[in-house]
DNA sequence: CCTGATGGTGAGCAAGCGCTTAGGGAGCGG
DNA sequence: CCGCTCCCTAAGCGCTTGCTCACCATCAGG
């Protein structure tokens, strides 16, 4: 219950991709495609993992670049959500960093199968639906910089760079999905609350 | 002159290669697999961008996992040189991790091509191969975490969770091979600096 | 001049790839 | 009962993949 609550990150992840045999094969895509990664995974995997024939997958999706996309789009949908959620709330820009980074960290790592995908798969996607997705990540980085100007501007932080901090927090972040492990020793919320505390160092936020 | 003598790195990053042939291929396919990955990325276009046919790659290698291997190897030795080089050296805590920050950093940019390959094509290695690799990277991480220690038995340092403060500060050095872009503002000494900077914030030196 | 080592080539094999196509069975309105 | 729609499968097409093999050019030593 704490990860959920706390993090705020619920409802199902896959609940908006219908019909279920397309929600099948888009779960499975995103064990594949992270445990071995997009190139590396064939269509064959895909749907036999889902329990369906290879020919299956293309009743549902045009072709495998596209199965790519929905996930990469779902997933930066909701990564960018998470961080406005966290800018647009209340208290200090210390108070919203120190969320925004817990909740996108915690994310990171309760779905780092998914975030895998979504973050380092970038470059597999075909051009027209790699700069859909670079904007989303654009705004995303404009949500984390808004945050860290306004804490500047109350005299809440220190930031000599805004910028390279703002790119340097965003890449501490997303990094979590290369390294995080379920087995390894630590709870998503656990890593969240470490990341945020070294964030508010980061920023010079006065404590 | 200034990056070179700075981050201590240089003398020609594959002169240890040879023969020339193989240094060409080894080349080749740092280019080939930075730019599309290991799995997207064909022999016949490694060997393409060496000036040769298909088939001279495998007077030099056996396969084309073994390239893959040889150009880790190689990376993973430099990056642990890079950073003992910097823990062995003199100074206080600080000197020492801020030098380890800025070195590994400025590698990492210097050198994104080969970075990126060493830092996320892990997993396509063979399973030896892997352990292998992962040993190297066991002794990277202690090396930083050792200076980390060191500065928090001196009073340097601040550092509530050492073991995740060292996983920290490792991954965001890391990522910059992810996301460094030659086309880019910065300079690798300048990404450098600034990382230097934000790692003695997350350690809580005082200033 | 011959000989062997070295480092290369052109052609191609077996396997696996993404994707297509012809057809089958379950459910359902009429 | 028919006939239509919706999902799904078996089979396989055309192509690319990692890798091999028979053969050749260059050159140093005897």
């Amino acid at each position: 219950m704490g990860a959920a609550e706390e993090t705020g990150v619920e409802e199902q992840p896959w609940g908006q991709v219908s019909p279920d045999a397309a929600r099948r094969l888009l779960i499975a895509a995103v064990e594949a495609f992270a445990e071995r990664g997009y190139h590396a995974t064939t269509t064959r995997d895909i749907a036999g993992r889902a329990g369906m024939s290879p020919a299956a997958l293309y009743i549902h999706y045009k072709t495998k670049e596209e199965l790519l996309h929905r996930i990469s789009r779902i997933g930066h949908d909701k990564a960018l959500t998470i961080l406005r959620t966290a800018a647009d709330g209340e208290g200090t820009a210390a108070d919203r960093l120190a969320a925004a980074v817990r909740s996108f960290v915690g994310w990171h790592a309760a779905h780092h199968t998914t975030a895998r995908v979504v973050q380092y798969e970038l470059d597999a996607l075909g051009e027209e639906h790699r700069t859909e997705i670079v904007a989303l990540r654009r705004e995303s980085d404009a949500a984390v910089r808004g945050i860290i100007n306004d804490g500047v501007r109350a005299g809440e932080f220190d930031v000599p760079d805004v910028p390279g901090t703002t790119l340097a927090v965003l890449s501490l972040c997303i990094d979590v999905a290369r390294w995080f492990n379920v087995a390894g020793r630590r709870t998503p919320d656990e890593v969240g609350a470490l990341y945020a505390d070294l964030v508010l160092r980061m920023v010079g936020a006065r404590t």
